[in-house]
DNA sequence: GGTTTGACCATAA
DNA sequence: CTTATGGCCAAAC
């Protein structure tokens, strides 16, 4: 390879493809997605990059991705009522918990 | 091409 | 439980 120094060429669209393999009903972390794609510490890029997909109208669930302390980080209430519309129930104080909830993919790398 | 900005995370108090 | 602080790094300006 001539440079090298490709470190993560359109890392907005890998993280599409990891949200897109969310199956319904289930949930995950930014911090997690960041970590599949071999970056523990990039994190506020996932949530950056659904940002722009909700900018873009880019067809992404979203709405699957919440922090790491199971809250969704949107102002709007539009997240909670669309997991809760695929099954997802919140704790009481408005919190997912992770440990039922959270995807787990079936092969990690 | 340096500065600012983030839909975050871990830790501390 | 909440609030505050530092760090992490790509994309936009």
């Amino acid at each position: 390879m001539t440079a090298g120094r490709v470190l993560s060429p359109g890392f907005h669209s890998r993280v599409f493809d990891i949200v897109r393999r969310i199956p319904r009903g289930k949930v995950t972390t930014y911090g997690r997605i960041a970590a599949m794609l071999g970056h523990p510490g990039v994190a506020r890029h996932v949530g950056n990059a659904l940002a722009v997909c909700g900018r873009e109208e880019i067809p992404v669930p979203w709405h699957r991705v919440v922090n790491a302390s199971g809250k969704v980080s949107t102002n709007g209430t539009d997240q909670r009522t669309l997991l809760e519309r695929e099954g997802v129930r919140f704790s009481p104080n408005g919190a997912i918990p992770l440990k039922i909830y959270v995807w787990q993919p079936p092969e990690a790398e």
